[in-house]
DNA sequence: AGGAGTTTGTGAACGTGCGAACAAACTCGG
DNA sequence: CCGAGTTTGTTCGCACGTTCACAAACTCCT
């Protein structure tokens, strides 16, 4: 049972389940229904429990899970039961966020290292590292064995970043970076893209408020080029191709 | 056509695209295939394909799709052709940096407020903004119109706070908090949750990583509340129960 | 003009995911 | 011990998403 595949859908939902179980944990609850659990993590209660059998047969009928069990296996299954080492590369505005980020260290992350590629902020300490320069990637990944990277650079560097990472060795890989990272087949790359977020959010929102539109296609053609550089539309994103656009931080 | 619904899916890719061709755009690409945008924005030809027969028939056969022209479709269907306007509320290390971010602008966004309810804050500037107090937001969104939220504050002020923008008339919300906020019918939330991103990362990478597993369930069973408190497992998230963790920023 | 080559748009097959519904397994009270 | 009530685990039908494969539509060269 517990070697067999997890439907990907099914991975993406147990850190949602595990959250609501250790606020059940804090909370001093110690046994919850299925229809608890799936309402504190904003779900069906029939898909919850399929997701739970995919992992084993953890409850007991007429009574429920077990908290604390529950939490147990579900930690083991996604790999919590050790702590994993993670390389953030491109300490500017979000990286040094994340570093200083408690919700990662508390969940089974320990940020080892802090990369950039700026010479300037080498030195510089934040959350208590020292920020040290790219070219210690292959040390710091060996030192640690470290097998998650996190790219907080610009889109201008992130391939470049991540070509690096995956020579060392890295085979996970959190990307920042509003970019396509191209990488060998065995490595992930899971995208946090949140201009896409909100373009999302808009493209709702726009179909809410009445219907209104665009233009017909025909006068929208003759239109589209004359349209082009109006800010609007898209206006030239500073990094997809210029070096990175080093915003004023702080 | 363009008044049937689109599939959430492909709602999710359209940005992707979009993004792929400002790239090309900006290289001075007038012209591409369907499989030369398939690869800029890592996807199967075919689907993108099928995406973009959504929104119309945009391309031409034995030639390709013109960049201006579906750029502008795109836009147009995501609702870009205006700009909409943002309030960020909680500007502490994540709301410093999504101030600073240049992306939002550039892509059909503007933070018109930035809102926080530690008063020692209120007065400070950020990225040519001042940091005015939460109470301030039925006044803001007044004002500017705003119809999009995010939600940057601890997890223990987040649901306090969808509610108070969903009563101001908000109707989208980006949440980076760990938490599933409960709102009515009508509103949409989108989850950024970059400890669930790392935790996925970590199920793939102890898959690879010749899966040894876990114990056995009988023996787990008996270990799983001397585990409790493990920090591995699960150490109590701070900011789940406890009120904001200020983390010391800078 | 016509044929060869190219590329889109879409129909059809396949796989995955979701939700309703229900039998099996448990508790509890008498 | 039994029957009523509760809750899990699973089965089934359906909707959605993905990929293949190909006809239709276009360009270009002769
Ligand atoms: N700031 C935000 O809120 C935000 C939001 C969404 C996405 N992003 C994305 O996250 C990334 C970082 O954003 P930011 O605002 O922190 O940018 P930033 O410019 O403030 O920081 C980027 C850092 O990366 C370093 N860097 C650049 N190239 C490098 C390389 N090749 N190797 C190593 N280090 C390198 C720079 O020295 C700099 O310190 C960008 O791609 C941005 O699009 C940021
Ligand atoms: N920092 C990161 O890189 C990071 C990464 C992932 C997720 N997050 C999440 O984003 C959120 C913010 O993280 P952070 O590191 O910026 O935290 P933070 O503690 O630095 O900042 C939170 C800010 O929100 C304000 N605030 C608290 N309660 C409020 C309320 N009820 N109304 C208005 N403002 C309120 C606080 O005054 C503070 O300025 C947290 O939920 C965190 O889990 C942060």
């Amino acid at each position: 049972m517990s070697g067999a595949r997890i439907p990907e859908a099914t991975v993406a939902r147990l850190p949602v389940y595990l959250r609501a179980l250790n606020a059940m944990h804090e909370a001093g609850t110690t046994t919850c229904s299925s229809l608890e659990l799936a309402q504190a993590a904003g779900v069906n209660s029939a898909k919850l429990r399929k997701d739970l059998s995919h992992l084993g047969s953890y409850g007991t009928r007429g009574v429920g899970y077990d908290v604390g069990y529950l939490r147990y296996q579900i930690a083991r299954e996604i790999g919590l039961t050790q702590d994993w080492p993670v390389v953030v590369v491109g300490i500017g505005n979000l990286g040094h966020a994340l570093a200083n980020y408690s919700g990662f260290s508390s969940r089974g992350f320990r940020t080892v290292a802090l990369l950039d590629g700026d010479g300037t902020r080498l030195g510089e300490h934040v959350a208590g590292l020292r920020i040290r320069g790219f070219d210690d990637l292959d040390e710091v990944v060996a030192e640690h064995g470290v097998v998650i990277g996190v790219i907080a650079t610009p889109a201008s560097g992130a391939q470049e970043v991540a070509d690096r990472m995956v020579a060392t060795g890295i085979r996970s890989i959190l990307n920042f970076a509003p970019t396509i990272l191209t990488v060998p087949e065995g490595v992930d790359v899971r995208r946090v893209d949140l201009s896409s977020e909100l373009q999302i959010l808009a493209y709702h929102e726009q179909r809410k408020s009445g219907g209104e539109r665009g233009l017909p296609a025909s006068v929208a053609h003759e239109l589209a080029e004359a349209v082009d550089d109006v800010a609007a539309v898209a206006a030239p994103s500073t990094e997809q191709t210029a070096g990175q656009a080093a915003g004023a931080r702080r």
